[in-house]
Formats: C-alpha cells, sequence, structure tokens
DNA sequence: GGTATACTGAACCATGTGGTTCAGTATGTA
DNA sequence: TACATACTGAACCACATGGTTCAGTATACC
C-alpha cells in the first residue's frame, strides 16, 4: 500500500486545524489579497497574518507573489484531493466497521415495532 | 451561513495532522486495541500512546472502555461528515476560482495550436 | 526630499505538543 | 500471598504555535 508518507497530510491537516487559517482559505477562494487586508479582515496584526500564510503556503494551499511592496496572496495548487480520498477511505473503513452495530440497531427498531404493534394489539 | 465553530474543525483536523494518530485510526478500523496494543504498533510508551488516544477521543474519532485493568479503544461516533463536507466546499470553491485560469490555459493551447498551423504553413 | 504604506525579521511570551521517566494503583493469576 | 500486567498521573524536556511588539527596509506618492 502507499505508505503515508504523512509529513504531507500533517502539513494539510494541520493548516486546516486553525480556524483563521480555514477563514483565509475561504476568504481567498472569493477574490485574492494582500497581508494588509486579511490581517485586517482576520483583527490581526502584520506579523500575526503573515505566519498564518506561511504555514498555508508551507503546505501548498497558498501561493504569494510580492510586487512592489505588496504581497499577493492567492488559492495554491493544492486541492485537497488526496485529503479528501484519505477521509473517504476512512468514512469506508468506519462504515464497514459499524456495519454489524448498524444491523443490530435495526433488529432492535424491528422488535420494538413488533413490541409496539402487540401493544396496540392489547389496548384494541 | 453556519458559524463554523471552529473548536470542533481545530479538534477533527487537529487530530488528524499526526501520523500516528492517523495510523491509530486505520488500525482501530481493523479491529479494536488496548493501550498496550497500540503502544507495541506504533513502538510507544503507554503513557505516549494514551495521550494521542486522548486527543482521538477528544475530537470524538475514538472512545474508550476500561474493564478489569485493561482499556479497551474504538472507533467512535464521528465519521468525519462535515470534515469531508467542508473539504469538498473548498474543492467546489477551488474549482470556480481556476475555472478562469484553465480557460486561459486553453486559450492559451488554441492559440499555440493556431500559431502552430501558420508556422507549418509558411514553411510548405 | 519627505512622508505614508506594506511588508519583514528578530525577539519575546504563554501555552500546547509529542514524547519520556518514574512512581504509583488496580487487577489478574499461580 | 506474591508476582506480573495494564493502566494512570505527575513531572519533565525540547520544540512548535499563535500571537505580540519593535525596529527595520523597500516602495509609492506629493
Amino acid at each position: 500500500m502507499v505508505q503515508y508518507t504523512g509529513t504531507r497530510f500533517d502539513a494539510s491537516f494541520g493548516a486546516l486545524s486553525d480556524a483563521t487559517r480555514r477563514g483565509v482559505l475561504e476568504q481567498l477562494g472569493r477574490v485574492d489579497a494582500s497581508i494588509t487586508d486579511l490581517a485586517k479582515k482576520f483583527h490581526m496584526t502584520l506579523t500575526g497574518m503573515k505566519k498564518h500564510v506561511g504555514v498555508l503556503e508551507q503546505a501548498g494551499l497558498v501561493t504569494t507573489e510580492k510586487v512592489g511592496r505588496v504581497r499577493t496572496c492567492k488559492l495554491g495548487l493544492r486541492r485537497l484531493e488526496e485529503e479528501a480520498a484519505w477521509i473517504e477511505r476512512y468514512r469506508q473503513i468506519w462504515a464497514v466497521r459499524f456495519e454489524e452495530l448498524d444491523k443490530v440497531i435495526a433488529e432492535q427498531r424491528r422488535k420494538e415495532k413488533v413490541d409496539g404493534r402487540k401493544q396496540r394489539k392489547k389496548r384494541e
């Protein structure tokens, strides 16, 4: 199986584990922005925002380019394909693992329904 | 729009940002395990593994139950639905954002082709 | 040239993370 | 009872994180 190198997912999931950074991604999905724009939007110093952008850039989720004195940030090339795939695979595993439990629950529901019918019948 | 409370995603994406914890999830997808089992599998002290399990438990990805002296870990109730949805939505935004760029690239390709034809024509 | 804008880097701070060791406690087993 | 097993909690460690301030540098504009 693919050796889940870790470091790549470490970076992307790590980048996503912060609300500000998720916000920045959503914002950049609407329109490109400078560090200043983002810092204002998220009520933070330039330096603080620069660090967040750095993390996102490291994870490949954002790219930046400096023209004159302003650094413009855009969405990067990584589109979270592998991350989506990992989660999907997990959900698959999860579903299989709980199939049995689901059956048990379904069986219980069925019984309850039958019991309910009996109850109603009694009352009739 | 839904106020992305943050803390929930912070916990789940944070939990996923570590290779050992992703490994533990995959392992628990195969079979329930004690702390000792997991510690052995991932070459770590019991205490270290307990912390990882704690993080996963906090994120709702794992549940544990102690019977006698052994604590058994299983997959938890959270099946990463919202996380999958967030990523999907992001991928959607990403696609829209880059549609324009794709068009530009396609246009360039088309031009190049035309130019190539002109070049060939010239040479004829 | 002078002033405002936009970023950058170093340094600091509190807190969190990923691990360890060590010293327990509780439980199973001969 | 004695011994082994399984976990637990406190304390420690080095380093990362999420922020700040402060002192720059580079660029734009009057």
